[in-house]
DNA sequence: CGGTATCCTTCGCGATACTG
DNA sequence: CAGTATCGCGAAGGATACCG
């Protein structure tokens, strides 16, 4: 984890660890695959290089966000899924952030 | 407004809107105060300088979260609050992320 | 008290090449 | 298909000084 300092409020380690730009996508994306393959997502998500996406998919996990089951064999195959507690609860504050920035979108395309 | 291109995901117009160290716990101050001024903001939010907060303040006014008051005569005085639409809804977002935020400090003291 | 301008350092992240 | 390593640029953001 990449937590260290003392935290005056929640939402700062809720920053820490979300930010960047790719990690809500993915969330977004896992939460309507239900379970992905790191080929699946790097289709999905427009613009995301291979690198950026295990990146940020490490990350995740070590924040319980997600978690991944490797199966045996050849060709590898993985697949990524939301952690029930953590995961499926900080969706439910996206889900509402998605609505909003669909407002905004809504509001563009009118002016 | 900072925001160009096109979205592939209503997230990622989220993302460019709320992107930053401060402008979370900022909105969650406002929350909080209801009405405060840059001072009273200054105090509060631990560790943040002037000119980040002048910063951030700006553009969450540019993408109508929040909004401001001038008063007339010396001392200078103004009030930043949150708007009734936009800054309202983005909060309930941030509550529950508070709360997992919340979550991943009580497991921290635990270890 | 509120706000603007400048300088400088850190780090997010994109490109690219390579391994099991 | 999944994952690691390196390099470099540009933006985020901290410190500091100054103006209405």
């Amino acid at each position: 984890m990449k937590i260290r300092k003392e935290y005056t409020c929640p939402l700062e380690i809720i920053h820490d660890i979300l930010k960047g730009k790719w990690k809500t996508v993915i969330l977004w994306q896992l939460k309507y695959h239900g379970k992905a393959s790191l080929s699946q997502l790097e289709q999905d998500i427009k613009g995301i290089s291979q690198k950026m996406l295990l990146e940020q998919l490490k990350e995740l996990r070590e924040f319980d966000l997600i978690d991944k089951l490797n199966f045996e064999g050849y060709p590898l195959k993985v697949e990524y899924f939301l952690t029930e507690d953590k995961g499926k609860k900080i969706i439910k504050a996206l889900e509402i952030m998605q609505e909003v920035g669909q407002e905004y979108i809504n509001e563009c395309r009118k002016s």
